[in-house]
DNA sequence: TGAAGTGTCGGCCTCTTGA
DNA sequence: TCAAGAGGCCGACACTTCA
């Protein structure tokens, strides 16, 4: 949305800049099947659990890491078309969903929607 | 948000870039006090939580960021000293310590350490 | 179509600086 | 001494590419 391109941080060195392969992986049926059945808990990963998933699939835990990053997308994006088809029929105008609560001050979406990193710390001297 | 450094994006205009002073803030008893009081309970804060914490001390969200990121060094480093005392004299030798359960993998500290945000997904849509 | 590439942002870590 | 600067790594998101 708001894309700044930084088009001049390209580095003046002119490499050859060799071909990257594409690979397009594909995964199979029961991959993609658990990936989702994950996915329908848990929208996000912690690193442990990215490693395990990744080891019980035989994937990398890149590849794991791209596929939520990729399945969040496009959930986001489904969404976003879905909203914008439920407002758009003319007198049709609805509430917009409300994230925040009385009790609580007020975050953007981003924020909300952000990993949240919940510290979780162990607690490790200092107890 | 904060600042965006994006360092070598200055552009072929060379501005005169001007100095860079130091300002060495050095915080108040009361706010350190708060600071050290937080920190006691929680090594991280989560972006809201360093929000609210700054705004109650008046200081700057990147200036709690920085003091945890300090703290947080700071204790590791004299953790660190501290195990070398105890590992050194003589016959002392004692068992390293565990971070290691039978009914869990092995991870190494840094992710033990490390932030893990713990999804905590507002289950936004499939619910 | 969807895995992967690219670019930007922000946080953490480590080391260093200087008031 | 300690807040802050600088460099490096990593994950998130937006947008793009192409088998």
């Amino acid at each position: 949305k708001l894309q700044q391109k930084c088009s001049n941080c390209s580095p003046p060195s002119d490499q050859p800049k060799q071909r990257k392969k594409r690979s397009r992986a594909a995964f199979s049926h029961a991959q993609v099947f658990e990936l989702e059945r994950r996915f329908n808990r848990q929208r996000y990963l912690s690193g442990p659990e990215r490693a395990d998933l990744a080891a019980s699939l035989k994937l990398s835990e890149t590849q794991v890491k791209i596929w939520f990053q990729n399945r969040r997308s496009k959930t986001k994006r489904h969404q976003m078309a879905a909203d914008l088809i439920a407002s758009v029929p003319a007198a049709k105008k609805v509430a917009v969903k409300v994230l925040v609560r009385d009790d609580q001050r007020q975050y953007n979406p981003g924020e909300l929607l952000r990993p949240p990193l919940l510290s979780l710390q162990p607690s490790y001297y200092y107890p």
